[in-house]
DNA sequence: CTGTTAGCGCTTTCAC
DNA sequence: GTGAAAGCGCTAACAG
């Protein structure tokens, strides 16, 4: 069993409230015993029980992370810069995967707060809207990422992010761009098309709809988009995807067509997750994923301390040019 | 504040340890009694204090995982994994990064001891030598994924893994083949080094320290090391790479050079983390992380039980076929 | 079957 | 500057 303040305590000759308020710097103890304290609790190998810490104080330092457990890579991301943000700050993440249904996301919460987490974030939240109610009856602070129909959420400005994408493409002179969306964040990949469809329309270009294929945010479905897609009588020049992996399944289908990225086809993806190991590199449009994490931890913890309600912070996406859009080759 | 076991026990006019039992399914109490508490406990949205309980019978039914923080696909899908296996047994997640200084692993666990963890789980340690022996004195069962100089640990049989890789390329008729190495888990690459060169001496083939090169595990320099291979008076027709991304990065060199995978070149990865992604699909030697994951929590829960040592346990690696493999087209 | 009591390891008034 | 005492929410003997 690891040692105790009561042990330390027996040892220093002091008693246990000594030694706490030692090891805690406070001021209302001499000096000179704190520092015999600590060095002892410090040769003692004293390891200070964070639950009981816990229990005492009814805050435990500690954030719970809500995922569905599927492998995207940009979800992945998320955790480690959560982990990464919140360690300095003296905060342990405890991780509760959800699977793909909606429902046992709020089961997973309830794991967590059994753990009695003082905050929750959820990257790319699948709630229900009927469940979204709950979370604010939960008793702790819940910060969704890219969740907008929450109050608290900090997200990508996924609009303005799907335009810049496009008029990237426009720019480059492609006059039939495709989008595959992704159900895998449906609001994500509603704003990302929105954005799209304003980018087209600001150039006073038509929205065809034979142009705009739903996937599931995975590679297969951004393949199978694609060959849809290129079996059109009059085929994009460019694609805009809703995810990098969805883009990957781009790249594979042109590869498998015989077609050269970006010489044939242009295809732009999202995240910043895996584009940059794809042939060729991905132009993506990027989400920090650092300063999304940094804001919605000050957000969960402004709450804690019962500050204002910041509401939506929206971070704006960066444009990341690579080498898989080039002008186009030839209209149809 | 959540409701507690004596707020219900007052409501039910019983006393807390009798809502203690009931909550817990004890056969020591009515069976009338139980399910009225059951409900009330249900009807008052009841969450149990997880802390409180730990600190009662010493066990929190909490997992630590500590990871350096670099955003190894490999690594994460590790995290994922054992979440998911953890979740069924009762167990939660604590997640620690450790940034990618050895010293840092060590006091990332502290961090995890503070919080109690019943046992720790280390994927593809960085662990130095001298740390190796205070694991034991830690406390808790600590488990190694991947990382064989260390008594408790799973993980893949790398040696076979990676003749087995080098054996498929001897088979379809290469005859130069280099590996490029990695640094991220220095002993897993030196097992899949091994394996290559068991493979070539197996075929009674030359070792050629020329077609020996080291990366760090990343993209980039698997593209520079990649690049060094291919300026080679007498280049390699096929490559066998520390992990996908070095993959990914020989199969972006190649690309660049103007060589197509796998006609002018083979390459096979390591770990299917990403393999799927890339165009070429990439052939590569699968880790299965859901059964890594799933023997790492059995050995650390029987550690935990103070069961038998099952020492090391060596799962058997899979050779995954896609397309970046074919046989030579010429020699040199 | 249920209540009483003590205790897990720490913090925090309140006195001295 | 330090000690004594109570309590955080739960479990676990030990009685009855």
């Amino acid at each position: 069993m690891p040692i105790s303040m009561k042990d330390i305590a027996k040892v220093a000759g002091v008693t246990e409230s000594t030694v706490s308020r030692a090891l805690a710097d406070s001021p209302r103890v001499n000096p000179g015993t704190r520092k015999r304290i600590q060095r002892l609790a410090h040769d003692l190998g004293f390891v200070p029980s964070a639950i009981a810490r816990g229990l005492a104080i009814k805050r435990t330092s500690t954030l719970g992370v809500v995922i569905m457990d599927i492998g995207d890579p940009f979800v992945a991301k998320m955790v480690l810069s959560i982990d990464r943000q919140a360690q300095p700050r003296g905060y342990s993440v405890i991780l509760s995967t959800a699977g793909t249904d909606p429902e046992r996301e709020v089961s997973a919460m309830r794991l967590l707060l059994q753990q009695r987490v003082d905050a929750i974030i959820v990257p790319d939240p699948l709630i229900a809207d009927s469940s979204l109610s709950q979370l604010q009856q939960i008793g702790v602070p819940v910060v969704l990422i890219n969740g907008k129909r929450y109050p608290y959420s900090v997200g990508t400005d996924s609009v303005a992010a799907g335009r810049m994408a496009v008029n990237h493409l426009l720019d480059l002179g492609h006059e039939r761009i495709a989008y595959i969306g992704g159900n895998r964040s449906l609001d994500e990949s509603l704003e990302r098309q929105a954005g799209y469809e304003q980018a087209l329309a600001g150039r006073g270009m038509p929205i065809d709809p034979a142009l705009i294929v739903q996937g599931d945010g995975w590679v297969q479905s951004g393949e199978r988009a694609m060959k849809q897609l290129l079996d059109l009588a009059c085929p994009p020049t460019a694609v805009f995807c809703f995810n990098d992996l969805t883009a990957a399944g781009a790249l594979l289908c042109a590869y498998r067509a015989g077609l050269h990225v970006p010489r044939d086809l242009s295809v732009v993806g999202f995240d910043d997750s895996t584009a940059s190991y794809l042939v060729p590199p991905l132009t993506t449009v990027s989400q920090d994923s650092e300063k999304l994490a940094e804001a919605a931890l000050q957000m969960a913890l402004g709450l804690l301390a019962g500050g204002e309600l910041p509401s939506l912070t929206t971070l704006p996406a960066e444009l990341i040019l690579r080498e898989s859009t080039a002008p186009p080759r030839a209209g149809c």
